[in-house]
DNA sequence: TTATTATTTAGAATAATTCTTGATAAAAAT
DNA sequence: ATTTTTATCAAGAATTATTCTAAATAATAA
């Protein structure tokens, strides 16, 4: 189960209008049952056992929803597909280079991303993100 | 002029037969005078000034088989189209999210990336990449 | 109840990238 | 110097993730 602290999607707040909907639900809950990242097309797949009728461009218009609300993330590792994750506290990525899989990986505490990079003079940063490329435990290990 | 310790496309070595051709010596150059991270069609639109019978997809296959030499680097940042970068010095990027231009950022001596992580056991991280997003100077300026 | 607004769905459209194919050119072998 | 092999190029088709469109439905507000 994912960290999420929201404890059931009722206390989410869309915003501007937005409404709470089975369909947005439906991704909210496939997503926080999910540890693996799921692409779109994936929370679709898992969607369509609970909910037949539900369609692709509604998954993505959800997950959307949900990401601009800040109820989930989105992550976006080089140029696959967007992957969404339930996890909302601040962890980083690793990448294993083999499988295509996503781990959450933790932030050591003290060592803030922010200090690692010099920020131009003048600009704003917002926020950062750390990416770990290479070889996940499982692939590591058959490689030996 | 990027920081790149090649001092000319020459003492590129690709590899496994391939071959330095115009076309990829072009490629080359024009990213070795651009300090913008332009992404492939800007890289076509270039090369086009110099050698109006060349494609995009032959500016694909060039940046790719430059970026697996080494002479050049990729970057992705979200899900925009892939910029290329010609500074071979490690570094991160700053990700602008009004203009959505792309600036190289410094990184702190000490402040490894690598150590502000906790790597999974039996995971082989092979690359650590930070990226920044906000707003770049000209942008921030801008909104005051 | 009626009018307004948001949502869903299916399928079309978009856009970055990759693939295919035939032509050309360089390198290696004869 | 030919022939053979291999790599490359160009044009356009194909692919794929994602977004857009339009019509139908449903929820909310008036």
């Amino acid at each position: 189960m994912s960290k999420n602290p929201l404890k059931n999607i009722e206390s989410i707040n869309l915003g501007g209008g937005h409404r709470m909907t089975p369909q947005r639900r439906l991704v909210f809950d496939v997503l926080m049952k999910s540890q693996d990242h799921p692409t779109a097309a994936e929370v679709f797949m898992r969607d369509k056992n609970s909910m037949d009728s539900i369609s692709l461009a509604t998954v993505y218009n959800c997950l959307d929803t949900l990401v601009s609300a800040g109820a989930i993330k989105q992550v976006n590792l080089d140029r696959e597909p967007s992957r969404y994750c339930g996890n909302l506290e601040p962890h980083a990525h690793f990448h294993c280079e083999s499988c295509s899989s996503v781990l959450d990986i933790e932030l050591n505490e003290g060592a803030e991303a922010s200090k690692s990079v010099i920020i131009p003079k003048g600009a704003k940063a917002e926020k950062f993100e750390v990416a770990v490329r290479g070889k996940c435990p499982k692939c590591a290990r058959r490689e030996n």
